[in-house]
DNA sequence: AATGAATGAGCCTTCATTCAT
DNA sequence: GATGAATGAAGGCTCATTCAT
């Protein structure tokens, strides 16, 4: 009989489901605190100090604070693909696509501005760090896909250069997103009107 | 007669000539570390020792930490848009503008990734701490113009979005770059190719 | 039912209060450093160094070097009040009070030296440094309270120069304090007599 | 013959005075920027910034910052001896002394403040550091020496409790000198009034 | 399961002092 | 005589991490 093994493994089951509920509960925590700091300049301290949380169970939930970065870029993620593709989801045919897709870049630009600063710094420290490669580049697959998805939705035959569609999208993406920081920000309508130009080029 | 303070000012000069080769020259020092570990993980300590420099010295010639690194990275710029530059400067026509920077671009991928590496960390770290955001714009402000200057050289007529074509090659240039340090590396001719047919649409 | 509050709350007043009784641990080793070596010269290392404490501790429970400082000049003032106060509670009448205020200052001279040093340290130190007026000032106010206290108990009318009074006789404290250090150091009978003398003039 | 001895010791001589000439300058100069910020937070760069004066050139002078310090007390100290001798001179009898004595204790309450708390820094610093204690002991000496003279002058027989008087002296001096510093100062008329009336009460 | 007290290595910075020029 | 470049020990402070409860 494996009857008890079954309850054993439910039991288990049960126990994880809560513990990653947990887990992304502090993520969320700390990818606010990230938001505003950044990497380099945010400790595990300003993280339990900004929510509810201990220091104690930061490590009991996260083997280090690499490994808790890692858990909430994941979480990032998870969130900012969910939206595109979301957006991408009912559109038909190219100009739908176009305008779908630029419309979800610019509202992400300027609604997600901190957690986008939070990707580029966390690419970047990947440049030196070598733990957070995977994760690096794990997103940037999904980040291309969704370009690969565009083309194929937009029915653009050739999928040849989709890595490097990407890579200038990203680009674009980055300058605009960073200029909201300066002083030198785009209004709405001039961030839609560049993304749908550069869409029509290379769609 | 105004002799001595000629000679007074001729002294000073001196000095000050002196001082800022030997910034420059720490600076260089303090490049070589900071290309190896990163903005975030290069410790005063980590360029004093990697090099000949006492640890007071680097305080006797820099404020503090960030006046060291906005140096460096000044130093960095100089270098980079010097030999872009010089690599246009005497292509004429489309053509040769074309083959030229991209050969420049491909040049500085392969033999200038650790330099660079350093530049995005720096942009990055500005998007967080304000102190880097004067130095950043400026050295923006000069790779903009050197996108410029070839849209120029190649007879392109219109100079309108200089800005967006400087950052989509950024975004391929990044790419490609952050290529070079994960294995999936491509070869010299294939950038080269890569870039070529970029600036083949662009120009 | 309102248990649980209750219950929370005398959880954390149990932790105040075990983190009061650290602080005043900590404090009084610091204190023994700090008589010894003086404000300028005692660093946090030496403070841990003498005695069981970690560096990282002193920052645990103190905001910084100074709010130590502060806390544990607090710690003296209870300390010096209390004595004194306790000596003059059962005096009664002008010849009590004298007395028992001169022996009090006299034994505080020889017994407290080293702690007086160091009030006379800090106090020095708040004409230059603005952080340590209020509690040098709150110090001097209680101070001043005393003589005021023992004018009063030796029935003493008039109230004008409690002021002054507390000033000439911390002159004359401090002057008798200086010389047990260097080799003037008098007798305890000739110090009971200069103490003695004063007050028969002062009351 | 001793004629050549003579001309070198001539030439010494002259030497060693232009040398005191400038250790004396080199004082003043530092004395303005202790005066400002205190024993302990004036670092030598701080009265080699201040002034004209170079690094080096302080070293070249003074054997350590001790030396320098101490020098520098000395030279507080003639000048206020200086002071309250001349304010002395011309007094005769126990009315004039008060009235001169008084009127120069308040004189320099008012303008020489921020000099007067460079000496207090100094003895209280020589509590815990025995380098300064013969300076600050040759000082006080000098001033119980102007206390006995206002004794003698003023005709008052006791010669007894002079270092007493000067204790006490000191403490009201100190106590309304500090309250110049903070914002509980007293006007010159009530100061005067203040250490007039002490005067009449002492002598 | 969760806490937060405690640690100590490491960071940036300051400073008196030395010494070649 | 005079300078200021160079040194490196020492200081205050931060922080990820550990561990007893």
């Amino acid at each position: 009989m494996n009857e008890v093994p079954i309850k054993l493994k439910a039991r288990a089951d049960r126990k994880n489901a809560k513990r990653d509920e947990k887990k992304r509960k502090i993520a969320e925590n700390a990818i606010e605190a990230l938001k505003q700091l950044g990497y380099a300049n945010t400790s595990l301290r300003d993280i339990a100090g900004n929510s509810d949380l201990s220091l104690g169970m930061l490590h009991y939930y996260f083997e280090d604070r690499s490994d808790l970065i890692i858990y909430c870029v994941q979480i990032y993620k998870q969130e900012f693909v969910r939206k595109i593709v979301s957006a991408l989801e009912q559109a038909e045919g190219r100009d739908q696509v176009i305008d779908a897709f630029s419309e979800a870049l610019v509202v992400s630009i300027i609604d997600d501005e901190m957690t986008h600063r939070l990707w580029y710094d966390i690419r970047t420290q990947a440049m030196f760090d070598a733990t957070f490669r995977p994760i690096v580049a794990e997103i940037e697959a999904m980040l291309i896909d969704i370009v690969r998805t565009a083309f194929q939705k937009a029915g653009h035959g050739v999928q040849d250069g989709v890595e490097l569609h990407y890579a200038l999208l990203d680009g674009a993406f980055r300058y605009y997103m960073q200029g909201q920081i300066s002083s030198t920000a785009l209004t709405r309508e001039k961030l839609k009107s560049v993304f749908r130009n550069l869409l029509e080029r290379f769609l």
